[in-house]
DNA sequence: ACGATGATGAAC
DNA sequence: TTCATCATCGTA
């Protein structure tokens, strides 16, 4: 079953916390790839400093500032693409990084198996027939909590344990 | 430990 | 227009 918006307007720590044991669902021509997430960050609004919403509404982040659920997809490090998924009300800048599925165990990887790059920045992920979340009856694992990967200039918002993985 | 590789935002 | 930086990965 797709998950609805309603799932994506919400606390962003509640959110990349839920999203664990979900399955992203990315189809591209007649194939569809199913693939369970197992790691996940939060992005939470302009105060915090690893938050790229944290240089105010740009080009770049203005996805961020848009209404929960859609796609926010951007360049790193000139060769790899993230996924994130916007979260919380219009106007409120947040979203769930997500940094690895069973099929790849980082965001990079991630976007590189399932074919996702910049074309899709902004597509809305429960309306869209090429990129969604999906939720399937199983039982709820045990999450684990960490501090944010490669964000050590953020001063204490470095700290926040705000990844989480299964 | 480090280089690949280019978009982004801030400074000038 | 230039410059430092960067939510990474593969090779060493």
């Amino acid at each position: 079953m797709k998950l609805k918006r309603k799932f994506f307007n919400r606390n962003t720590v509640i959110v990349a916390q839920e999203l664990l044991g979900k399955y992203l669902v990315r189809r591209v021509g007649g194939k569809v790839i199913a693939t369970r997430i197992t790691e996940t960050e939060a992005y939470c609004g302009r105060n915090d400093l690893a938050c790229h919403a944290s240089k105010g509404l740009t080009e770049r982040t203005r996805i961020m500032f848009g209404p929960p659920a859609r796609a926010y997809i951007y360049l790193i490090y000139g060769m790899y693409h993230c996924l994130n998924v916007v979260t919380e009300k219009e106007g409120y800048p947040a979203a769930v990084l997500i940094r690895g599925c069973e099929l790849a165990n980082g965001p990079g990887k991630l976007c590189r198996e399932l074919k996702i790059n910049k074309k899709l920045n902004g597509i809305d992920l429960c309306g869209s027939k090429e990129l969604w979340f999906e939720d399937r009856v199983e039982r709820p694992a045990k999450i684990n909590k960490g501090n944010r990967i490669g964000v050590d200039y953020a001063g204490k918002w470095k700290d926040k344990l705000w990844r989480f993985y299964i």
